[in-house]
DNA sequence: ATCACGACCTGGAGGC
DNA sequence: TGCCTCCAGGTCGTGA
């Protein structure tokens, strides 16, 4: 489900949050990504604390607080987080619930593939490469990072240490507007190339923000609203469509193991 | 070290 | 209606 616009959709959605006091946790005991529970004793010990603020790094979410911690969400495939009332009824595959007085955020993930863990406030993410929100995109780091490497573009672009962020939509939206085809080896970057892709992604990736993201099918910000950019998708699930640019019939390819769709015509091998 | 692949989970869609 | 197969926005560990 959720990249880089879907994350901040949330992120700023759940503003209504930050000065509320933590008053509780409850945790489904049920283990998330690689079988990893949220930390149900270290959530409780919350309690008492204030959030002051939500940040977000790639697809990381960052709950502060002013103790020391602070809560870690990446929300995989399915995950949601939502704003409810105390007495709002529980809906199937809630993991985790911070209780803020009448209030509660509630993290739910059918597929549990999410994460959410308790970390220093300081806590890195290791091997994330910059936000092109927070950080932008620099081409010539982007052009130095593909050097040497043997992936195809579409893994390159994947890669959250190269760009924290892209995922498997806009990563075939970002190579349709560069004109890049997805099965070119990294390493064949031009320096020009590269910095058409650095733009194409930091622009997919605003435009689809300006949209509040994508729903295929499960994303919802905090509010439970979906998201208004599929219509704007040009290539992603259109195979068979014709290419907005040049009316050539757009192709579904999979890379390792994920689809792909790019224009055999207009996005140069 | 780098890369491709399968595994992890559940649910929805479509075919029969 | 039910059963089957395939597919899904992400990440990690494996083995080549």
């Amino acid at each position: 489900m959720p990249e880089l616009p879907e994350v901040e959709t949330v992120r700023r959605t759940l503003a209504p949050i930050v000065g509320a006091r933590i008053t509780g946790a409850w945790t489904s005991g049920k283990g998330l990504h690689m079988n990893r529970r949220p930390p149900r004793a270290r959530l409780r010990a919350l309690a008492g604390a204030t959030i002051t603020g939500l940040r977000r790094h790639g697809k990381y979410l960052l709950v502060d607080t002013d103790g020391p911690s602070s809560i870690l969400f990446h929300l995989g495939m399915t995950g949601r987080l939502r704003i409810h009332a105390r007495r709002d009824p529980r809906a199937r595959h809630t993991h985790v619930i911070v209780q803020l007085g009448r209030r509660e955020l509630r993290f739910t993930d059918p597929r549990r593939f999410g994460l959410c863990d308790v970390v220093a406030r300081d806590h890195v993410l290791v091997d994330l490469g910059p936000d092109p929100l927070v950080h932008g995109i620099d081409a010539t780091a982007l052009h130095d990072a593909a050097r040497g490497r043997t992936v195809t573009l579409k893994a390159f672009v994947l890669d959250q240490s190269v760009i924290a962020g892209v995922g498997n939509i806009y990563a075939s939206e970002a190579l349709w507007r560069a004109r890049l085809r997805p099965s070119l080896r990294a390493k064949r970057l031009t320096a020009t190339a590269a910095k058409r892709l650095g733009a194409a992604v930091g622009g997919v990736l605003a435009d689809a923000l300006a949209n509040n993201g994508t729903t295929l099918r499960d994303f919802v910000d905090a509010d439970g609203e979906r998201g208004d950019n599929s219509e704007y998708l040009d290539v992603y699930g259109r195979a068979g469509e014709p290419c907005p640019r040049c009316k050539t019939t757009i192709r579904r390819a999979v890379h390792q193991g994920r689809a792909t769709y790019y224009c055999p015509t207009c996005q140069t091998p």
